[in-house]
This record gives C-alpha cells, structure tokens and sequence, in this order.
DNA sequence: ACAGAAATAAAAATGC
DNA sequence: GCATTTTTATTTCTGT
C-alpha cells in the first residue's frame, strides 16, 4: 500500500513551516544578543529601540510618497 | 430578594460598550459617506486615501521625534 | 481670477475626514477605558469581549429573521 | 581628527539591528509564502496555524519533561 | 516577579 | 472571492 499522499503532503508544508520559524527564533535572538551588548557599552536600549523605530516609520513614509506619486503619474496618464 | 448585584454591574458594562459601539458605526458610516461623496465629484478615492495616509504617518513621524527628544533630555538631566 | 476651487474642495474633503477620524479614535478610546474599568472591577477582559461579540451575531441574525419575514409577508401581500 | 567614535559606534549597532530586522521580514515573508501554498492546494490556512502553534506546545512540553529528567537523574548521581 | 507598555501574530472586516 | 486594511489576541520587554 502506498502512504497517504494528501497527509504527506500536508506533512511536508508543516516541516518547511517550522523550518522558518526555527531561522525566525534564531535571528530574533541575534537581535536581542545585539541590544544586550549595545547596552553593555552604556547604551540606552529604549532610546535605541525609539530610534530604529523612528527610521522604519521614515522609511515607511518615503514609500507611501512614491505610491502616492505613482498614483498621481498614473492620472495624468504617465 | 435584591437582585444579583454583580450581574446588573456587567450588564452595564455591556450596555455601555455596545452603545460607543454604535456611535462607532454610526461615524464609520460618515466617513463613508465623504468618501462616496468626494467620489461622485469626480476625486479618485484610492488617491485620497492615500493622503490622509501619509498625512497620518507624518503625524506619528512627528510624535516619536518628540518622544526621541524627551528621552534625549532625560539623559541629559532635563 | 480666484483660488483653485478643486483643490480647496479637495482640503475640505480631507479635513472632513480627518475630523471624523479624531471623533473614532476618540471613542475607540472611550470604549477602551471602559474595558480596563471593568478589568479594574475584576472581570476578564477577553471573555465580555467575546460575550460582546456573541450578542452583536445574535442581533444580526434576528435582524435577518424580520428581513426575512418581510420578504415573505411582501410575497403573500401582507 | 578622526570622527567621533562613540556616534560611530551607535551607528553600527544600528546597522547591524537594521540588518537582522530585514532578515526577519524576509523570512517572515517566505512563511507568508508557504500558507498562500498549501492554501492554494486547498489546505484551510487557520487550522494549519493552529496546528503548528500546538506542535510548538507539545514540544515545549517534552523538553520540559526531559529537563525534568535530567535534574532527577543528577539528583541521584546519573 | 509582576504590572504595564510594546511588538508580533492571528483573525475579522472591508472594498474592489 | 480575493486581497488589503483594521481589529483583536498573544507574546515579549522593561521598569518597579
């Protein structure tokens, strides 16, 4: 008798699955390993925290920028 | 027999959040409304929607600026 | 010659907008505040969620049954 | 004169925080992937969720049982 | 250790 | 119905 394909299948998805998140756990703990040792240099980790923040939200805006100007080339019929 | 006073107490609870929910979906219909409005004017809606968009991340841009400032300060002694 | 029209009537939109979006966060704060009051009372937070939740499909569906009804008493000529 | 160290000191810790954050989202973005996947094989993405997050207890659950193993075997000299 | 705040993940709702 | 946005739930982090 052959194994279940569908199950196999399914199998399949969750190991590539738990696959990621094992690398996601990993490198969460490389950025964690980087704000403990930032903070052994004398670092504030909250304002650290508050400033990678603050560059992510100016990234996100400069993207929505260039949406919003795709948008307005594209009714000008650019 | 009084009434159980503790059932009244979540009742109210309930009460009360149910009606901030209605005014919820009362102004969430107004905002609707602008929009169909703004639409039938001949306004791309997507467009618009962009905007207030944007217009709000640089408002959160802007507070965490100040945030980032205040936490600045406080390590300065301010 | 006057000011742009469109684009004034655009600032109207968005301001509208806007208005209407400060009113929901305000109220989503309300209805937040009453949530830690309850907790503060010693309720569980996520169960009246869910009780909340339970009542809002119960009033649909008894909505549904009059829409229901009234299509069927339209049909026989009530 | 050489730049100021300190401030290039912060901004490599940046960097590197900056660096391991686009990891993340690539990552995250490949799990992302893998739901739409299985959901395209006609899989039900929420049940798929819930079945990893309880395998993830489960493993949980049996390191902690060989934990407890092991200090119970150093207990009696194993 | 625990309360409160912040980040992330998951679910639900909305618009096209 | 599909995909994006919004809301909710869970987990993580930080300061007391």
């Amino acid at each position: 008798m052959t194994t279940n394909m569908s199950s196999g299948r399914l199998q399949d998805f969750i190991n590539r699955i738990e696959k990621v998140e094992d690398e996601l756990s990993g490198i969460k703990n490389d950025r964690k390993d980087i704000y403990l040792e930032l903070k052994g240099e004398g670092y504030d980790v909250k304002t650290v925290r508050k400033i990678v923040r603050l560059r992510k939200i100016d990234a996100l805006t400069r993207q929505q920028e260039e949406e919003l100007l795709d948008l307005y080339k594209a009714q000008v019929g650019l």
